[in-house]
DNA sequence: TGTACATCAGTGAACGCGCGTTCACTGATGTAC
DNA sequence: TGTACATCAGTGAACGCGCGTTCACTGATGTAC
């Protein structure tokens, strides 16, 4: 069961004392998140988050300043526990083989192994719901979260050259469409998952892109 | 230029005389669909379409049931223009060629050079903004959505089975995760190209997921 | 160890605004005889 | 060709509800001396 580590690194195990407040705070942002992306974050309204997390409305605007504000904070934490996520996968990939297609494959195959089981904690559905709404936010929401992304494309772009480098693909091929590719089919893949109530549909398209990686460096794509 | 007779058609030439009425109920749908996309359909207000559109509220009401009867008639448009738009798209690549890989490829580089022109107008960009708000509508408006999505599988689906008659492939291929994978990467895409400001992403994506189509299928593929 | 004060993590009541929706009415256009 | 009536495509005013936000206050916990 390789995926066992991966599938805990997730949830970042902060097992921290952290204050009450802290807590509370965490809780509303759990709530709002699940919330958001069921049901998009204009339609989530303020009542019914502490209704669920058992407090008072001016209890939510001790922990954010206003609706805006949750919104930061919600996109600012699953942009760290990306990464950490990410980070984890990777470190293991890696960890199994230096030679970077080969890391590469395992990443993907780890990825989308881990997609299958956790819908709703996924990278491309919370950008979905937020950028589906772009003009609902400021500027700072969208300058984050196109940071977001372009950091998702850097870390994938950098691993392909690394992979071109080792193994030059006959044909001309696009690096950087490769490297979106990734957060592309899980964001498409949750809208498709969600709206067809079937949770494989992601990690089949993250395993069909596998198989192109496969095919575009392995020794049929090459000369 | 042979994306001309493909571009016309996204925008149905319904020259009918159409009555007063039927305009004005087309006029907003067209600025209700354009602010969904921008802004999802929680933050679309009936007061601010009714003002881009020169009538009163109640005037709305007069077309329009109540707002999931928007949102109904929104969908209900949006799907059937689009398989306008794919009917005739696949019509000029099979034109092209009786041969089902040659013309499928046809197929994406003219849907690829469409999506390059037209942001709005696209096929996953409606779908990812009413999936991601998905527990606002009620079951009918899922289950279109769904229905939708299903043609759309179908459709690519018995062309891919045609291709594989043709063409088998040397490995195992998940023909319907390649089926699901064009509309996967238009609404990933567009979150995409959304977020990043960046039309060219969903044509990036498009004409990566050609060349693996042409990899799977193509000499190199096969054994 | 006890007291004074400060900070934390909220409560409760009230606010005004905008939203979706209704309802009685209307002027323009179409149809029957 | 004129009149009576019906339908179309709306208007205008009002509704109540829920939303995001504010503000004065409070009980529990932490810190200084």
């Amino acid at each position: 069961m390789p995926t066992d580590v991966a599938t805990k690194t997730v949830l970042p195990v902060q097992s921290e004392p952290r204050s009450k407040g802290e807590r509370t705070r965490e809780r509303i942002l759990d709530i709002a998140f699940e919330s958001v992306i069921r049901k998009g974050f204009a339609a989530t309204s303020i009542e019914e988050l502490v209704e669920a997390a058992g407090i008072t409305k001016s209890g939510f605007f001790y922990h954010f300043r206003d609706k805006n504000d949750l919104a930061r904070q919600l996109l600012e934490r699953h942009q760290s526990d990306n990464e950490q996520f990410l980070d984890a996968l990777a470190a293991r990939a890696r960890e199994l083989s230096d030679d970077p297609l080969h890391s590469f494959l395992v990443f993907l195959k780890l990825y989308a192994e881990d997609m299958r089981d956790h819908l709703t904690n996924m990278p491309g559905c919370f950008i979905a719901a937020v950028t589906s709404q772009d003009q609902s936010f400021d500027r700072e929401m969208m300058q984050m979260n196109a940071a977001g992304i372009l950091a998702w494309r850097a870390r994938f772009l950098a691993w392909l050259e690394d992979i071109a480098a080792a193994y030059p693909p006959r044909r001309e091929v696009d690096l950087t469409a490769m490297a979106d590719a990734v957060l592309t089919l899980s964001s498409g893949g949750v809208t498709f998952a969600k709206a067809l109530r079937d949770a494989d549909c992601i990690a089949r398209q993250v395993l069909l892109f596998r198989e192109s990686v496969r095919l575009i460096f392995g020794p049929e794509g090459r000369a």
